[in-house]
DNA sequence: TATTGTTATACTCTATAACTATA
DNA sequence: TATAGTTATAGAGTATAACAATA
């Protein structure tokens, strides 16, 4: 494992894994999935969002999304609803409940993160977020720009 | 999504989402998972590790690291042996087959995470490296030190 | 003909329980 | 009895192809 130390890419990943292990902890005490979580947040910020539009931006391909959308339903989270300009479209909108649901899984969530947040100065933590894009936008860029 | 974009676990995992899009990329043209760069990585290093403390150090369950293991074994890539001294444990070494295959999968790797690297100054490398540490070791102590 | 979403299906990863063979 | 590994199985998450309804 310790060549693997020196790696940028398995540093993250370690990273990742640990911070993502408390947070889906926290998600199983809230009886909630990682993706039902970011479809609630993204539903409420953008309530009557097209369901593939909500994919998309998920990066979870249709099929997965019918599926994911289906249990919010049966959990009364979440309604569907067809739009008159277009009868193929399926609106998302939370119900009284979802709201509810998703407010306090945020609470929790961001209590997390100002958790970890804490764990740097204000300075670090401004440092941190600078190189984290520096490293994320070259990455797009060299896959844009790249022949490969 | 943007109630996210201020949370540093969602920056990490967007980051690390990229960086392990590129390296998945390539292990496909490998033909080689993740788990299995890792296993043989960590027995090129560790010539005769037990497979539970491999699987120990990968976090991955035993039931699973026996798939695993049946894969690269299968693949001719490595060999079980029973010692003597415990016919209960299973040594995992590496074919020549398998030192080959994993010696281009790492100059390969190596190769990705360097230009990565180049993205960065090197002051800045080892500012997101002790950032990193900083965040991953404080989740680390909190996990062990909270009662919860 | 292209699209939005659904169904069916399969493959990978992961997780648990029950089993064997040793210790 | 405890441990190392295996088997069987089940659950998420993700991928593709074929389909229905609509544009």
């Amino acid at each position: 494992m310790s060549a693997m130390d020196s790696h940028i890419g398995y540093r993250i990943r370690i990273l990742q894994l640990r911070i993502f292990k408390d947070i889906y902890e926290r998600m199983e005490r809230l009886g909630m999935s990682l993706g039902a979580y970011t479809a609630l947040v993204a539903i409420r910020e953008n309530p009557g969002v097209r369901q593939g539009v909500l994919g998309a931006a998920m990066h979870v391909k249709r099929p997965n999304m019918t599926k994911l959308v289906n249990g919010l339903e049966k959990a009364g989270l979440v309604v569907r609803a067809t739009p008159s300009c277009d009868k193929r479209a399926v609106e998302l909108r939370l119900t009284p409940q979802g709201e509810q649901r998703i407010a306090a899984a945020m609470e929790d969530v961001c209590a997390h993160d100002s958790e970890i947040g804490q764990l740097l100065s204000a300075v670090e933590r401004r440092d941190l977020m600078r190189l984290l894009d520096r490293v994320s936008d070259g990455i797009e860029a060299r896959r844009r720009g790249d022949a490969r």
